[in-house]
DNA sequence: GGGTAATCGAGACGGTACGTCGTGTCTTTCC
DNA sequence: GGAAAGACACGACGTACCGTCTCGATTACCC
């Protein structure tokens, strides 16, 4: 915090990694503060105290920039109550409240919003929410294990119908869905997806 | 088209069409061939031989413009083949087909792009979309009438499932999604609302 | 005033009188209120509650316009005190108090300024000015009747003097001049062109 | 000239003197074909192919663009013949030849234009206009010391009144006023604040 | 006394310029 | 050779006026 109130200098010919993490922090605080409207680089070069070149010498652009901001967020742990419409419950109460108490709701509408209309942002935010499909299906993979779900059902698509839910929510501002609903719909979900006693 | 190869002058104190079309237009034109990042009021006025003050007469952001854009493409009925499942899946299917055959599908990513900075165009992309939920939630409703789904399900929940779904897809650019995927969705779905008790 | 708070009319195929009249007062107050930076036609127009086109119509251009308003308003008398020193200088104390006291001083500041771009109002200038020198000039005549100025001396040339210095003035935003200068330049002047007593 | 034909980039973290050479020029350029009226930051930036933000940053406003371009028009040296009426009709020949036969003339009638509605303008035209006072008024510091000028007699004053007359004729298009007024005036004022006594 | 013609207010039209902001590139100076 | 600093050309932003137009209504004049 205050080891940076004095201009940062060169270190010599290499990176200087005050200047990487100053930088990453005041973006992550312009985009919390100003959202993703305000965010520009000059922004954030005025608030890190760096010079322009010095952010596009390591970050060809704003979605660079922006990605790298968002993999600093931590994530949360995913559920394992040992039955699959708790898990889908608890996983979808605590990825809108990361969202919503995080600056990582803010980052990861940017990030969407980028994905529009940069390529580059659109290929890492396909990977990214793949990889999260993935994840997010081991959970689906204990439940096949525990004999819940049916044969049939695939993880990443059943994945996918969550994070879908939880994406649109956070897209139109919802990220205060009442906990009625998100049980609701993890019901709905577990109910399509479940085992049909052997009938 | 060729209509107003002259330049259009004011038809008295009011509006006039010719030139909310010639915007519209040119709006859908200038989107299509450079994109969300290349759509700027100002290409939009030079395209539609417009001056600016005129858009902004009648279209307080580029937002606004950009709804009224989508609202011209998209034409679309809502299926109704006395099954759930099928009108589910017809509905995703024809959705999909709609935004990757027609420019609506990128137009509509650029709004939902632009919802993420611009606070009138989020509440405008939420009333829009709280009211897809609706009409789409009539469909459930039409199940519900003919038994076929549970009384405590929520048409809107359902809806927001349906169309999240959707969303993901168009926004991560997957609107070639297979058939096999979207008819399990639909199974999924409309199993996890049927009526129980009948089995 | 109140005459005109209501709408008016057309009164038929001819100009409307009270509508020439309110925009000249228009003119005149936004003028007397804005300067010549917030002189505009639209001004006016809202002011006066009259369209564009009847101003258009009656004044083609900013300038007619503000050359009508200056002939609106009045003139003081020129003075006669019997001596050619006194009466430059209350010409010149009458002409600087008039253009601070009243609306003529902004307005012929700003008929100057038109006339350094606009071709009919350096031509309207040039032909005010050319008369102003000669109705000075004949306070210069009379002194020369009297015997209190040489032979060879030019009223217009004279009078020109005196107007130059009274707009440099005007023009400099220097209408508050001292009464000790402007006797001093009456005395200057009146000295430069006495008759030499038969020397 | 040709030496910029390629576009002009920064040379680092200060000011481009080849871009201040450029939008100068370019600013003269406009005035000089276009007129005050046509005279548009916009348009010296065409020009100049330099940015808005470029002329912005070093002119905080056209007058202070155009004040910049008089300065580099006028050179003018004062008369010094050893008699003030030579020396004032020398000054007010070459002052009048130098309007008439550069481009400063048209430039200086846009800024006292200009004056006449910013106020930016206005304060930078009377702080030129009372340093030219200053200026003139050492032509009558050495004829007072030449025992020309009578003790009370003001140099400002006499510069005022000497310089008034120039603007007067600049600003009503009479810069070819014949030698003879030109004399004339000379005389009137050399009589005017001629030291008596001596006669 | 009915039709015509010119007037009125209103305000939209295509434009131009305003002054500001952000983009990504460049260069110098300091470490 | 990295870093801060900040100038550069560019172009979009949203606003204010420009001068022109077309409207619907309102009379006065002329046949």
């Amino acid at each position: 915090m205050d080891k940076e109130n004095e201009t940062r200098r060169s270190i010599g010919a290499r990176r200087n990694p005050a200047s990487a993490e100053a930088i990453l922090e005041a973006a992550e605080a312009v985009l919390a503060e100003a959202g993703h409207a305000g965010f520009s680089i000059e922004a954030v070069a005025r608030r890190a105290r760096a010079g322009k070149p010095t952010i596009y010498r390591w970050w060809p652009s704003k979605t660079a920039l922006l990605l790298d901001v968002y993999q600093r967020q931590k994530r949360f742990a995913y559920p394992d109550t040992g039955n699959i419409e708790e898990d889908i419950a608890a996983f979808l109460h605590a990825l809108l409240a990361n969202w919503r108490n995080t600056a990582s709701g803010p980052i990861f509408r940017s990030i969407i919003a980028e994905a529009q209309s940069d390529e580059n942002a659109a290929k890492a935010l396909a990977a990214y929410a793949a990889d999260r499909r993935t994840q997010t299906g081991t959970m689906i993979e204990r439940a096949k294990a525990r004999g819940e779900v049916a044969a049939d059902a695939d993880p990443a698509t059943i994945a996918d119908l969550v994070s879908s839910f939880a994406w649109s929510h956070l897209l139109t501002g919802r990220l205060d869905a009442n906990e009625t609903k998100l049980k609701a719909v993890a019901r709905l979900i577990a109910q399509g997806i479940e085992k049909k006693g052997d009938t």
